[in-house]
RNA sequence: GCCCCUGUAGCUCAGUUGGACAGAGCACCGGUUUUCUAAACCGGCGGUCCCUGGUUCGAGUCCAGGCGGGGGCGCCA
């Protein structure tokens, strides 16, 4: 994947800004200036800096002999005010209240869509995430497909690609052939129509795997079921479709708090009967061969195991519905880039599938990415069984209404009491979801209740709080933020630092898409939160004198707007209070 | 046995194409509120960046080989 950064908007960015500044002086291009643009580890080196490093070649000079001879040769102009040699580095300062007003015009201009951009106009792509199996509860774990995915797919879409959301069911396959044995074995009617019915059903399942150690008879009985299932036996039909009803109307219930949509929800069973037509097309490009009484597609010229099609006794597996799922949706959405949001364990299983799409031909694979995740560490209850990730989503929202009872008590906020509880919740599923953004998707999660609820220093609430705090500031502003106030009086350092931050979100944003890594975002936002709660100590807004406090409410209320953006595109709501 | 991921402070992590003395949060110790929400802010403590070699002017970052942890490997998904 490589970095695209496009600046399309109407006004140049502040960083832009600079870059154009820069490129005469030193015969750089803007885009290779800004490319090369970071941020010193000090501040009183200045606000940005160039390493020189990587115009050595090109100039046939040494990097510091560079920044030296640039640095001598450069007069003030525009929004750069000095720049200043440091060995191999660049240092340059910016006019405050230039810069200021480059950093606030732009997300006046995007409002809560600040961070967006249109590097993918004209692009389509497909987001497959949560797709959690029927007759299973919604686990705590299951978070991680499910806001990796939504996070992905909003980013996707605020950077101008249409699309596409699909919540891919886990609901054929061998275990329904378990479940079917287990349910006729042990269930009854009235059990479907209880509120836990898929918690019913799954300890249904899990008895049926304890019974098959002392009877492994029972195994074939389960294959058997399911092949039946999938050559259409009414009675069996009836029954699974029952099973995936109750699985839907409790997996919404989830979807609908943490706020999370899908364009399409289909399920494996969707293209189970089809698996026949994708056969014979691998046949017919002579992929497919018999092994073992089993179909496979040998790729063992790629360090491989086989890629299964058919078992023995017909009936199809997954990697067989994972095929024809993916060559529908290309013909359905003739896709720029999908994403499989699916855990890590089944990389070998991607790897599979898009090694036998390319060897049949479809250059389109190229697009398909496989977009893993660590696991959930710790999890399990003593009794071995999976936390609720309703339970959790309580017991966070629980705790954080006492919180709010607490600030209330203390005088600190006023919130209505109707109001208490919608604020407690947005609070509580944010931190949960917020948890598990912040880090790189690839590493492991460790489930600590202690963590999770805590929610001090860098953690969801913690971004909400400082959105919440600016809510306050604007409530209680004597006048309403004008955008055209004059920024000129930006010049503390707490401000300079704030309006640095505020001018990173953009690239994050496309950072996070370019890898397919949400937490780029997250971090950008604990960074921002951090700038606005030092710049909140430091530096009075309603006190101030009229030009400064005017030009500092807008300040404030453009950072309100980007840590909303960026919450929302997280999936996590932005309370005015809390 | 083979393949994938991972290894940075007591704990959890960040560290953008290799670059300025390795950063943050939690925990621990101390300070800040007649002022816009103390879910905050400031200071202190704390590190052979798993080990060994290599590439480079320069390696936490790249390469090779080890070691530790997690996951996967034909009729489950």
């Amino acid at each position: 994947m490589s970095h695209e950064f496009s600046y399309t908007g109407a006004m140049p960015s502040a960083t832009r800004l600079i870059a154009e500044t820069l490129s005469g002086p030193t015969g750089i291009s803007p885009d290779e200036i800004e490319k090369n643009l970071e941020i010193p580890p000090d501040e009183t080196l200045g606000e940005y800096a160039l390493p020189c490093f990587p115009f050595a070649k090109t100039t046939k000079k040494a990097p510091a002999a560079i920044a030296q001879e640039w640095a001598r040769n450069f007069a003030p102009s525009g929004i750069v005010a000095g720049v200043k040699s440091a060995g191999p580095y660049l240092n340059l300062s910016v006019e405050r209240g230039r810069f200021a007003e480059a950093v606030l015009s732009e997300i006046n201009r995007q409002g809560e869509r600040y961070g967006g951009s249109e590097s993918g106009r004209g692009r389509t792509a497909i987001v497959e995430y949560a797709s959690p199996n029927i007759a299973k509860t919604f686990a705590v774990h299951h978070i991680r497909s499910t806001v990796i995915g939504n996070a992905l797919a909003n980013l996707h879409a605020a950077c101008g690609w249409k699309t596409i959301r699909i919540n891919h069911l886990g609901d054929w396959g061998t275990q329904f052939g378990t479940l079917l044995v287990a349910y006729r074995k042990w269930g009854d009617e009235t059990l479907l129509e209880r509120p836990d019915a898929v918690r019913v059903l799954m300890d249904l399942y899990t008895r049926f795997n304890k019974e098959k150690k002392e009877n492994p008879a029972l195994e074939n009985e389960a294959r058997a079921a399911f092949s039946a299932l999938e050559k259409g036996e009414p009675s069996a039909h009836t029954l699974w479709n029952a099973f995936r009803q109750a699985s839907l109307k409790e997996f919404q219930t989830i979807f609908d708090r943490l706020g999370i949509r899908f364009d399409e929800t289909k399920g494996e069973s969707d293209c189970a009967s089809r698996s026949n037509e994708l056969i014979r097309w691998l046949q017919e490009k002579g992929l497919a061969r018999e092994s073992e009484g089993a179909l496979i597609v040998d790729l063992s010229d790629f360090k491989m195991p086989p890629c299964l099609l058919r078992k023995a006794d017909e009936s199809s597996l997954y990697a067989t519905r994972d095929l024809i799922t993916a060559r529908d949706r290309h013909e359905k959405y003739c896709f720029d880039r999908m994403l499989y949001v699916v855990g890590m364990p089944q990389e070998l299983h991607f790897r599979q599938i898009f090694k036998v799409l390319e060897l049949a031909g479809c250059g389109w694979v190229s697009n398909c990415l496989h977009v893993p995740f660590g696991h959930y560490q710790g999890m399990r209850t003593r009794e071995g069984t999976f936390i609720l990730l309703a339970e959790v989503l309580d017991e966070a929202a629980k705790r954080t209404e006492v919180k709010i009872r607490d600030a209330l008590r203390e005088g600190l906020v006023s919130l209505p009491e109707g109001e208490i509880p919608t604020a407690a919740e947005k609070v509580g599923v944010g931190a949960v979801v917020f948890n598990d953004l912040k880090t790189r998707r690839i590493k492991d999660v460790i489930f600590d209740w202690d963590d999770l609820l805590n929610f001090q220093g860098r953690t969801g609430p913690y971004v909400q709080y400082a959105h919440a705090r600016i809510s306050g500031i604007l409530r209680k502003a004597p006048a309403p933020v004008r955008t055209d106030a004059d920024a000129s009086a930006l010049v503390h350092n707490a401000e300079v630092r704030l309006l640095k931050n505020l001018a990173d979100l953009p690239r994050q944003v496309e950072r996070a898409v370019a890898d397919a890594e949400p937490s780029y975002v997250a971090t950008a936002l604990l960074d921002l939160a951090k700038a606005f709660s030092q710049f909140y100590q430091e530096c009075p807004v309603i006190q101030a004198d009229a030009a400064v406090q005017a030009a500092r409410l807008r300040l404030a209320d453009a950072t309100r707007l980007a840590l909303k953006s960026g919450l929302t595109l997280l999936g996590i709501q932005a309370p005015d209070k809390m």
